[in-house]
DNA sequence: GCTTGACCCTCCCCTTACTGGAGGGCATAG
DNA sequence: CTATGCCCTCCAGTAAGGGGAGGGTCAAGC
């Protein structure tokens, strides 16, 4: 027989730990002084504190391990077999747990590698009209009407929907020939690695374009400005203007913080046919 | 203004939680009814509520969130750049986790299909002597000198250093030539997926090899009897016998339970020349 | 036989992020 | 006058132990 300390060095379990699981009636001492109340444990104790260990190891929860056991109290001939259907439900909870912080570290990865894009973009700014080509991508696009300022509800629904094969800025494309204040015409779209339409999310893939673009540097209600600016290039050199055009949000509001608008970054993409 | 339960409905968060939060100081009421108590809340507040939820939602203590907040009472102009360290830290946490549960996930997997195995060659055992050749396989050795009864510190050695890559039943290569109780020379090999020596663990290809084989029920004290079953046949033909011979535990001790040693399962195989 | 130091005991509080409930105040509707 | 619906505070509980106070026990050395 060995006291409490002894078996704690043998089994790696600490005293504290002995205790609460004879509280527990997990693993109770085979013996108990009953003027001391010392505790202690028989060799063949050792057989079920290492199964508890393996059992914890495995993120069982104590009632479980207690419930295991309980079954099987009688001659310490206990067999994976015999528990294979609560291995499982366990299994799938641990999936669970698996998957969720797969999700939690993939949004974490997202928001760094999008705070260090917009830095870059930011540094790298060009605030000059240009013309550029934009290349094709894969997007979930959700269609709706109404006021620019509800378009968050369309990013929820796509990224609802497709969370984790999001791979690049919002962007929203824009339908309407001239700018509406209440009943707009427009699509928030979010590039997807891979996907397929389903409900009111459409996926598709957005063509390569010519572009008359402008960076625009600040709160949305002054977008107007910089539209002002591209349209004037467009006019000065005749382009035919293309519909939809499109918005692509830089640097908006986070998922965490709405920011300073004054720090918002948006590229203004005007399709032409020269 | 709006009443607890008003904010309550509107951010989502419980009452409770809404009271919780109050008292953490994380998001404060901006007025307090001195007589009656009850809470009151300002439409700027719904911000900052989305952000703890947004925060909770990664997984942030209560405690960094505090302090995230708490950074930065000033404006609410905060920024997901101003906290890309803490994100940082935050992510490697997660990350951490997250191996844990592949770890967790990949042993459950592994118990559970590994006695899914037993079961089946349980069903499909044929007790009889059978002439067989034996796959080549990669494995991780750990060579050792002394009782057979000692080899869970060879297997656990190998365990902590190759977990993970482990993919098949643990064997045994026996280098004697005649049966030795107290000075035995083995080595305990589990088969892996892929990796490199290292230390006192060898890893190696076994060959592919002809073998007479036989599968032994019950516990490993009785093995000779199953042993003298072999020789007998392999005398009776006139084989050479070559070394090691390799034993394979199909059902032994699993990680949790010893389980009941009459259900083992353990074939023999002697290599042998024709 | 006594002292000393190591060991052991119980009991209580602490952790996280809440949830549940008891007991009570206040106001409005029927 | 009662019922319902808000709201409040305070207490207790969750999982799996850890930390520490205050006090009893064991074995060895003198």
């Amino acid at each position: 027989m060995y006291s409490i300390g002894e078996f704690s060095r043998a089994t790696g379990l600490t005293v504290k730990t002995l205790r609460f699981y004879h509280e527990k009636r997990l693993l109770e001492p085979r013996h108990v002084d009953p003027d001391s109340g010392y505790r202690y444990y028989h060799p063949a104790q050792f057989e079920t504190a290492r199964a508890i260990v393996a059992l914890r190891s495995l993120e069982f929860p104590l009632e479980d391990i207690a419930a295991i056991l309980a079954e099987h109290t009688d001659g310490g001939n206990l067999d994976e077999g015999d528990l294979i259907e609560f291995l499982r439900a366990h299994k799938a909870e641990m999936e669970q747990r698996l998957s969720h912080y797969q999700d939690v570290a993939a949004s974490l990865n997202q928001i760094i590698s999008r705070e260090l894009e917009a830095r870059t973009a930011m540094q790298n700014a060009n605030y000059d009209v240009q013309e550029k080509t934009v290349d094709r991508q894969l997007v979930a696009g959700y269609r709706m009407r109404g006021r620019y300022q509800d378009c968050g509800q369309g990013y929820a629904k796509i990224g609802r929907a497709f969370g984790r094969h999001i791979c690049g800025k919002a962007l929203m494309l824009i339908y309407d020939q001239e700018y509406k204040e209440d009943d707009a015409d427009f699509e928030t779209c979010l590039p997807i690695r891979k996907g397929e339409s389903k409900g009111e999310i459409a996926v598709r893939e957005l063509p390569s374009q010519d572009c008359i673009a402008l960076l625009h540097k600040g709160p949305y209600d002054t977008l107007n400005r910089s539209y002002n600016k591209v349209m004037t290039y467009i006019k000065d050199r005749g382009y035919e203007i293309l519909s939809p055009c499109r918005e692509v949000y830089l640097k908006g509001p986070g998922m965490i913080f709405k920011g300073n608008p004054k720090k918002y970054l948006t590229e203004i993409q005007i399709p032409v046919r020269k």
